[in-house]
DNA sequence: CCGCCAATCACATAAACATGTGCTCTTCCA
DNA sequence: TGGAAGAGCACATGTTTATGTGATTGGCGG
């Protein structure tokens, strides 16, 4: 039997929610609340298996509520409940350990399905939202690996350079002498096509060359 | 109707596959393949709605399937296919542009449902593919905020240097004298506990500061 | 076998940086 | 109302970087 809590401002959407799920074999519906103002003790209280949170609500709104439970127990699944798949609170959502976000157009059916998935540690979510999630990730990962062809001994000095090291202290470190650091150094400048330590190191995180 | 191409180097799987979703109402097999070493040709050839694509194939694997289309064609629909649900491929389809990653061992109705979503421009993935692609999204994300308490003014500053300028460029920039700038940025580095302008840009960029 | 290139070292010079000390203003708030 | 903190400026000194020119060695491929 999977314990299920419900915060949702919307009556109408609550009541049949409540029916949907405690109707269901295998669910039932532990409470129902209009705002998640005191979510954090109402769901240590009743230790569900799965809450439902809708996001658009007044006061208290479903990513606050999210972030109190969270600070308490982190075991709890919680599926985000929304109209729209907005950019903005797909992330939040899912920086803040949201187990699945899923529209409110989905289908009862549906549903139940996710809530099933996401008692059993499933990651359950609409395929627009995960449209969504993905456009994020590539343009997260966007930056693009230009070589530049270092060598492995510059790699190894570029690494340094980032470190913090001095030319002095990268000399003792690769035991060569601070001559040679320099002209390691010159090289990789004229490779990333810059002209300071400051740049090559902002560029090595830019491009993600280490 | 929806056009589906296949590549998937198991002939009993291949096989399976192409009478299933070639059976259903609403599909259509145009190809299958049991390797992508000529995925590109093929593709633009047939010019499918939705590609299953199975990850592990010898030869050409999945992955560099997907980059090879990818690199002439960005609006066809790509489903990675596998047995597994590890890390890396996931992530790697990710960033190359896949439209879905869904497992093998899924249920043939969830098969069909899956390239309908995917050819109405959804992101479909199984539960367990989506909770991969939410843990790596909040280890990405997880990256602490000390806050160091910059003020306004350092925070320009160390933009600045950042992008590479020198105390002198710094200065006519902000309309500061040159002695100010060093007067912020001996603070700033105070404040991060480095002494040195690349271990601030270092920092700047671990911490997320800008 | 010769040339190319990475890696090493040397010397020299000018510019940029790091650090210290000390001085005004203004704003904010206890 | 007085002190803390941010912002601005000045001067001084020593260190680190950036850049140039040039040389030696060993490996690899045509």
């Amino acid at each position: 039997m999977i314990k299920v809590m419900l915060y949702e401002d919307n009556p109408q959407l609550r009541e049949g929610l409540t029916m949907l799920i405690d109707g269901s074999d295998g669910f039932t519906v532990l409470a129902a609340y209009k705002n998640c103002d005191n979510v954090a003790d109402e769901v240590e209280a009743w230790k569900p298996d799965v809450v439902l949170m809708d996001i658009d609500m007044p006061g208290t709104n479903g990513i606050e509520g999210l972030k109190r439970v969270r600070a308490v127990n982190s075991d709890v699944k919680i599926l985000m409940l929304t109209v729209f798949d907005d950019n903005k609170n797909v992330f939040d959502a899912i920086r803040n350990g949201a187990n699945g976000y899923i529209l409110k157009k989905t289908a009862p059916a549906k549903l139940l399905e996710y809530i099933q998935e996401a008692a059993s540690g499933g990651a359950p979510m609409t395929a627009s939202i995960a449209t969504q999630v993905l456009k994020m990730f590539s343009q997260i990962n966007a930056s693009q690996n230009e070589n530049y062809n270092l060598s492995d001994r510059e790699k190894q000095v570029l690494q340094l350079l980032v470190d913090g090291f001095s030319y002095k202290m990268i000399a003792s470190e690769m035991f060569i002498s601070i001559d040679t650091v320099r002209s390691h150094i010159k090289k990789i400048y004229e490779k990333l096509h810059v002209n300071s330590k400051s740049e090559a190191v902002a560029k090595a995180f830019k491009d993600k060359l280490l």
